[in-house]
Order: C-alpha cells, then structure tokens, then sequence
DNA sequence: TAATCATGTTAACAGTGTCAACATAGGATG
DNA sequence: CATCCTATGTTGACACTGTTAACATGATTA
C-alpha cells in the first residue's frame, strides 16, 4: 500500500466527470469520489482549492468535448455548408440532451466562470465554431450581423436543450399543447431545426 | 409569546422566495428561513414534506409572476399584435435577467416536475400565453405548425436568457467576438428581437 | 369537559465542505 | 551518502445541512 497515490488529480476529475453525469452536480460530493479512489476525504485538497473548482474542470471537460463534436460535425466534407450547419445543431442538441447533468453543469450558476478563465475560454471555443460556419454560410456579411446571427442560433439551440431537457414536458407524460408540441419536435429535431433556422 | 405561529405556511414561503432570489435555490438552507421566522428548524416540516417541495412552491410563484407580466404585455391594447408580441418577448428575458436566480430555480433538475403537478401546471401557462398571440399573429395557421412555432420563440428567449445569465461573456469582462456580441445584444434586446423574430 | 389533531419543540443521526496539525516519501542539495 | 525541503497524503475537528422520532401545546370538536 503505497502513501502516494501518484495520479490522484486526473483520477479525481475523471471519477468527478462520472459521478456528475450519473447523479447531477448537486448530488456529487467530494468525499464520496475521494473514497472511491481509495484516498481520505481531505486528500482532493492537495489538487483543488474547494469543489467548485473540481466543478470546474469537469465542466471545461464537457466544453472542450462539446467542441470536438461540433467541429466533427462541421468537419463532413462530404456535406454542404447548409447541412453542415444542421448538422452542428442537431449535434449541440443530442450533446445537452445525452449528457443532461453535465450540459447543466456546464450552465450552472454555481461556478462563477470569472474565477476560472480557462473555463470561460472553453466556453467560448463554442462560440467560434459556429462563427465559422455561418460566415461561410453567409458571405460579405457583416461582423457586427455575423455576431448577431450567431446568437440567435446558439440562444435557439440552447434554448431547446433547455425545454427539452428540463420541463418534462413530453407528450408522453401530460397532454397538453405545449407537451403535445415538445414530443413533435423532440421527435425530429432535425425537421424542426429547418423549418426554426429557416437555412 | 405564542406556541402557535398561525401563518407560518405563507411566511416561509415568502420568506423562502426572498432568500432564494438573494442568494440562489442551492445556498438557501430550511434552517436559516426557519430561523428567520423565529421557530425551531423542523417547524417547516409540518407544511412541507421536503425542502424540495417548498422550492416547487417558490418555483410555481414565479411561473405566476411571470404568466402574469406576459399577459399583462399582452393586454396593451394601443399596440400591435407585432408590438404586442415584441413587448412579451422582451418582458420575458428582463424577467430572466432581474429574477435571475428565480428564473434559475424554475428551470432547475432540483425540482422533479412530475412529482408536483400544480407545478407543472404553472409552467405549461407560460405556453398558453405565447400561443394566444401567436395564433392571432399568424392567421390560418394549422395547430402543428403554431405549436412549432411557439417553440421555437420559447427556445429562442429562454436560450437568450440563459446565454445573457450565466455565460457572463458580457464585452465588459472579456474581449472576444463572443463577450462583443453578447454586449451588443443586451444593450438592445428590443432590436435582437426583431431581427431574429423577423416579425 | 374531554378527546382529537394540527402544529409546534427538542434531541439526535448521518452526511457535507473545509481547515489545522501532523505524517510520509521522493527529489534536491550539501 | 546524509540531510532537508516540499509535494502529497492522513487524522481529527468544526460548523453546517436535511431529515426523523419522540414529545408538548393548544385550538377545535364530540
């Protein structure tokens, strides 16, 4: 038995990034992932300053993997640009609504992104792959009306997660116009995203 | 001094309301509202199961409030049904904005929806809302497509509030083309709208 | 008047984040 | 090689949390 675990930080954000996708962020302490690793409850200590930078890490993890999928997805070359650009936002979706806990980890208020720039610049990194594909989808657009365009794309998207994901609204479970409405366009997104962007 | 406090239900929930607007849902404690209205820390649980279940009582006055300053917006009768419709737009994310941790509550996984139903009622209300105006705005339009189409101007607001609360990428913080535009957008929402709702 | 029952209290439990004080081991320095 | 330093671990403690069980009170009702 070894005093020295040797890769206990990497061990703790990866068994962190886990926990908070199976059980939520809130429902996540630190103490519990320190046992699991076989280590005393104060040793996450050494390697994180308090839990909401753990937090933090686990949620620029998600960013940087919600980056790699859309630049996939931007990436099919055998697609064109409009599809392309359907394609990332039918990916942006599937990612909020698979890794549920993690997306809201991502938006939660309960880390103060200013206190972690690394963070913030992951979070932005999203930001920069749809800039790229709606400039090419738009030419001799303007900066100022790129920017523009580029938020109302991502508020639509993200906002959709947001329904989605947290309203319970299914159609499957209360009948009502806005349920009936949410399980036809949670059953083809991609329709939806067509018929919403207008491309 | 009174053993009995005789409105210790409505006190809490007001008091709860307060402190979660304050401080947010996660950083409010039952003992500390409990205290507040000078009674022991397990008072609460005569009126509610959990503290889950006083959060949903919070929850569902927001949803009100807010159901009520769209129809309120809804009401001006000098406007336009356009006007009308830009007015609930824009009500809508200064909602998001200065009930910025309300907001965040009645969103929240915290809350299981399906588990209060009054709850779930408030929420689907804001829909209706949205439809009425909606309908008159888009005469002739089949139920699919003005479901879909509130959807997607839900998505859209509750997305722009989502990425204007907690992204914090306003310009005067960070310097990138994602933080400029966002600035740009808050500065004048009135104008975002128009140009994404394209009404 | 007596009993019932909603509504309060106190005491306790297991769990949390976090800090201070101490222990260990592996690498740098003499 | 011996010694010290420093990174990284442990133990013990503190104040706080949600929640339950057991008991107290007092208003309503039979």
């Amino acid at each position: 038995m070894k005093y020295h675990h040797g890769n206990l930080k990497e061990e703790l954000i990866s068994s962190a990034c886990i926990v908070c996708e199976a059980d939520g962020h809130d429902r996540m302490s630190l103490r519990s992932i320190a046992k699991e690793a076989k280590v005393s409850q104060t040793a996450p200590y050494r390697h994180f300053k308090t839990k909401e930078s753990l937090l933090a890490e686990v949620s620029a993890r998600g960013f940087m993997e919600l980056k790699e999928i859309l630049q996939n997805a931007n990436a099919k070359k055998t697609l064109s640009t409009r599809d392309k650009f359907l394609e990332m936002g039918q990916a942006y979706i599937e990612f909020g609504l698979s890794k549920r806990n993690t997306y809201d980890l991502m938006h939660s208020s309960v880390i103060d992104k200013t206190q972690f720039p690394e963070l913030l610049n992951s979070a932005v990194g999203t930001f920069e792959e749809l800039v790229s594909v709606l400039a090419e989808l738009n030419p001799g657009i303007s900066a100022k009306d790129l920017d523009i365009k580029c938020i109302h794309h991502w508020a639509l998207v993200h906002g959709l997660v947001g329904l989605l994901r947290n309203e319970n609204l299914d159609a499957s479970e209360i009948d009502t116009p806005a349920g009936n409405a949410m399980g036809l366009v949670r059953s083809d997104i991609k329709s939806f995203l067509i018929s919403a962007l207008e491309v």
